[in-house]
DNA sequence: ATTATATATGAACAAGTGCTCACATGATAA
DNA sequence: TTATCATGTGAGCACTTGTTCATATATAAT
């Protein structure tokens, strides 16, 4: 009744045809490696809420620490995660470092996930 | 020179207004949490592999697994967690089990990341 | 100078993750 | 029935990750 079943396995793949078609349009594994990589960074309950807050403005690490409540030293590891991963910049003012979002790719991202969730929630 | 400094600490923050600023614009807690449990399941090159091909079309475990070179308990551990996070949903047929997205917003989601990715290369 | 403040970082550790291996289940074929 | 095939799952394990603690650095104030 299906359209391509060969109900057998002697192949390399049970429904060839499927399989052929799909192939060649799933992106190179580096860049996939890469893909992840990069949700891996949105992955992170304090992460995503460091990105939620310089979404909307820059700001100095002390205030964000005291903002999201959690440790300076958790905060600066997490920070230093993030630029490693190019996702945000700093400047520095007197003793303060303010950082800020690199990208504004993010911020279509990260809105989509949130729609995709509010879904959830109803 | 700046806007809004003061230049010490008693209060909570240094730089107050900016962050009274960004306070009432974050998503609840609850609601990022959930975020990044979303975004954490992207965050894996086996699971982002699963969904790239799912994108194009539904696939048995079996081809899925041939086709992704992983093996075939990895690929069903991996489609049990995508199942929990209500991504994917399958269907049975004969001895084959075939899994596709449950939801098209994943879709561009992805594609979204992908055009991310594809500027650095640049 | 010394002290205080803001941030960064290495080490250690607990918790989480994704894999493999062995076995269970469920469906078809013989 | 028994055998075979496709898939699911629990246990164990290596690896990763995010935090804390202690300490380092860097700037500003006294």
């Amino acid at each position: 009744m299906g359209n391509t079943n060969e109900n057998n396995c002697r192949g390399k793949f049970i429904h060839g045809e499927i399989v052929h078609q799909v192939q060649n349009s799933i992106p190179q594994d580096e860049i996939l490696y890469d893909l992840a990589d990069f949700f891996k960074m949105l992955g992170d309950t304090t992460r995503i809420k460091i990105l939620q807050v310089l979404l909307i403005s820059e700001m100095c690490v002390y205030d964000l620490a005291s903002l999201l409540n959690v440790s300076q030293s958790a905060l600066s590891h997490q920070l230093k995660t993030l630029r490693q991963a190019d996702l945000v910049k700093y400047r520095k003012e007197g003793k303060s470092v303010f950082y800020s979002l690199k990208d504004e790719h993010i911020n279509s991202i990260i809105d989509l996930g949130l729609t995709h969730i509010m879904e959830k929630f109803k």
